[in-house]
DNA sequence: CAATCGTCCTGCGGGC
DNA sequence: TGCCCGCAGGACGATT
């Protein structure tokens, strides 16, 4: 499930790749997940690729970008040839192409103008790393009655934590996933945000985490050599690890190291 | 306001 | 061995 670091990782890649590029057809496979006006727009050139959040655009020549939301299962492959999971089909001026992929098919990838990019893009929080201790601690005063977790995952109070990362992050500052966001005291919240900065840099450093079905253009992530507690069944400590839901969610966390 | 539930969709694992 | 069933999960809308 790419998260803001896998997201990152690939936007980094695309970017040596096929940014500069010219599109000179592209073939629509699945219409349920990309945008059909995506292959008619007029011959363009990849000027720039950026994230926000999850979301990675790309923008394209007379103010058209491409919105691209990977959910569970989206991926890129350059160079390769369609699969059955091919969703979309970029093929280059060059000869070369690149595929969209999507297994469980909740990927979108649409085109809007960048005008009203501001607009759709405005109920996102901030951006984790980019996003000083004052501020974090603003969003989450809105938040004082909600679980903790859930608040971590809700992209509009911070935009790109899933659920692989609010759980590690929450490891790693010692709380208690089932917390409420009103019962942080003050140090717990400033360990959490230093704990937010250092794992998603580090899970960026290491290209992400691949866990099923997350590969980036380059293949495997490494970042899952570092999980602590997600899909584990031991703590770096030697603890057992439980599991529960949170919000639905499966949620796995040390109840030794977690208060 | 917060939590829960249903929906979308497919691969996979458990059970028999 | 093979089939069927149910689960997982990000975002979002509807409901409790």
């Amino acid at each position: 499930m790419p998260e803001l670091p896998e997201v990152e990782t690939i936007v980094r890649q695309l970017r040596d790749v096929v940014q500069g590029k010219s599109i000179k057809a592209v073939k629509i496979l699945d219409k349920k997940v990309v945008d059909v006006r995506i292959a008619a727009l007029p011959p363009s050139t990849i000027q720039r690729i950026t994230r926000r959040g999850k979301y990675l655009l790309f923008h394209l020549d007379n103010n058209n970008v491409l919105l691209t939301h990977l959910r569970m299962s989206g991926h890129f492959q350059y160079g390769k040839e369609p699969s059955r999971y091919t969703a979309a089909v970029f093929h280059f001026q060059d000869g070369t192409l690149l595929t969209f992929n999507e297994i469980r098919r909740f990927g979108r990838m649409k085109a809007v103008k960048e005008k009203q990019l501001p607009k759709i893009l405005s109920p996102l929080g901030p951006e984790p790393l980019e996003c000083s201790y004052t501020v974090f601690k603003q969003r989450l005063e809105k938040k004082t009655k909600s679980n903790l977790k859930t608040t971590l995952m809700d992209q509009r109070v911070l935009a790109g934590l899933g659920n692989i990362y609010a759980q590690e992050t929450l490891y790693r500052a010692g709380i208690n996933p089932q917390r409420t966001v009103g019962t942080l005291q003050e140090g717990e919240r400033k360990k959490l945000y230093h704990s937010i900065q250092s794992i998603l840099r580090r899970a960026i450093r290491q290209g992400g985490t691949t866990i099923e079905n997350y590969t980036s253009l380059e293949g495997a992530g490494r970042f899952q050599r570092f999980l602590a507690v997600y899909e584990k069944e031991q703590c770096p400590k030697k603890h057992s690890v439980q599991k529960m839901k949170i919000g639905g969610r499966g949620t796995y966390w040390c109840q030794k190291c977690q208060k």
